[in-house]
RNA sequence: CGGGGUGUAGUGAAUCGGUAUCACGCUUCGUUCGGGACGAAGAGACAGGAGGUUCAAUUCCUCUCACCCCGACCA
């Protein structure tokens, strides 16, 4: 990708009313617009960055055996009413209403899965039944904060599991477990697993994956010899005066849940055992914040001139720059630079621009945070100077050492 | 919803009763070229919106809207 052609172009200071780092370099990079109080556009940098999450997700949730999907974001209230929760989530929802009929956008897929499943599901040879998809939640939150860290609108993966007996669906609860801090690690992020209170999906404890962040709104509480992390709902009184009981702030990236058979039987999701009889299936589901986890990074991996992307996310490998392109022998040694790394399979951002000075260019190539900066220039000679965008030091490599470089990672 | 804050050009700011100034960005030309360069010439704002006070309102008052922050809820 050419920087010429790059849309938004980046720009020097962000709106100032924005605080958050995450809103702050994501407006600055040209990665994301803001429609109106928690509601994003997800510019072509900040979607590209989004789809390289999605693709470590889907990998890691396809390796747990389960198949991807799509469900629709209109929901009729019918559905809703059978688990009873079109009253009892109705402050979350976003509800409209056409001529008699009444709709709800989707703030979670459990009844619309649970149909689909019905409609299918027989036998217990068909079982487990393990989707996911990914795709928008609308949620009419009391208060959006922190940029993307907490939107109205936002992307999440939601996988939902279907099983013959409680002790499947624990299973394939802690596989995705597993799972999950896999994805948490390939993202570079240091999640904890925390025990908490279900909120209006559940009664049931449940699991959260939390990134330990000070931009993080959570409370997360530790003790030697407990297993998990706590969320401070499911502390007790003594437990928070506890003076050997570690704190951390956190932002909360994932979520697995165990409902047992409670909403399978509201919607009869039921299937014909070996012995001939009915039963009902024990479910379970699983989200993570896909949109939150772009500001999560940017909170955890940034300095003060801009995003250090890990290498799995980062828009693009490495960060091309050309400097005295008046100099037509440098000219075409970076459109050749250019050239090689592309055809060698390296995705790279080629700031191509005449007449802007290298410190701007310097500056754009910090703010966007590609892993690795290569210069072209005067100085340079007939090599390329290399530089991670975390470390201070440079070196010069002739354009094979950097493919070579590059491709053994 | 309660509390606090901010709205002036694309962005950041100045003006705080006499109809708007600056910087960055943008356009054109030239000079520059290793950490947001320089010169010249331009374009760009009915001061968030409505109402009121006044001879006169960006400025004072009332209402309203938007955004940000704190709290109650959540990936």
């Amino acid at each position: 990708m050419r920087y010429s052609q790059y849309f938004p172009k980046t720009v020097k200071e962000a709106p100032k009313d924005e605080v958050a780092i995450n809103a702050k370099y994501l407006l600055r990079g040209g990665f994301i617009d803001k429609l109106m109080a928690g509601s994003y556009t997800l510019l072509p940098l900040g979607r590209i960055v989004e789809r390289k999450i999605e693709n470590i997700i889907r990998e890691e949730m396809n390796a747990t055996g389960a198949a991807e999907m799509l469900m629709p974001l209109l929901h009729p209230k019918e559905i809703w009413n059978e688990t009873g929760r079109w009253d009892k989530a109705d402050e979350v929802m976003y509800k409209l209403k056409k001529g008699d009929k009444e709709y709800v956008l989707s703030f979670t897929h459990e009844e619309i899965f649970l149909d689909v499943a019905r409609k299918h599901l027989k036998t217990y040879r068909d079982l487990p039944l393990l989707l996911y998809h990914m795709s928008t939640k609308f949620r009419s939150e009391l208060r959006v904060k922190s940029g993307i860290l907490r939107g109205r609108e936002f992307l999440m993966k939601d996988l939902y599991s279907l099983h013959t007996n409680e002790q499947e669906m624990n299973n394939y609860y802690w596989k995705v477990k597993d799972a999950y801090l896999k994805i948490f690690k390939r993202l570079n992020l240091d999640a904890v697993v925390v025990e908490a209170a279900g909120g209006v999906f559940t009664d049931a404890h449940t699991h959260e994956f939390q990134v330990r962040s000070e931009a993080g709104e959570d409370t997360i509480y530790f003790k030697k010899g407990w297993e998990y992390w706590k969320n401070k709902e499911i502390m007790t009184e003594e437990e928070l005066k506890d003076p050997e009981i570690e704190s951390k702030n956190a932002i909360e990236v994932g979520n697995i849940f165990r409902y047992g058979v409670e909403y399978s039987k509201k919607m009869d999701v039921s299937f014909t055992d070996s012995s001939g009889g009915k039963q009902y299936a024990w479910f379970g589901a699983y989200g993570i914040g896909i949109t939150r986890l772009i500001g999560v990074l940017v909170e955890i991996f940034h300095d003060d001139k801009g995003i250090i992307w890990p290498e799995a996310v980062a828009p693009y490998h490495v960060h091309l720059i050309g400097l005295n392109l008046e100099n037509e022998t440098v000219k075409k040694q970076v459109e050749k630079v250019y050239d090689s790394l592309q055809k060698a399979g390296i995705e790279v951002l080629y700031d191509d621009r005449e007449n802007v000075g290298p410190g701007e260019k310097f500056a754009d190539a910090d703010l966007l945070g590609v892993p690795v900066r290569l210069v072209v220039s005067l100085k340079s000679g007939d090599k390329v100077e290399w530089k991670k965008r975390s470390a201070k030091e440079t070196e010069l490599l002739t354009i094979e050492e950097i493919i070579n470089k590059l491709k053994s990672k």
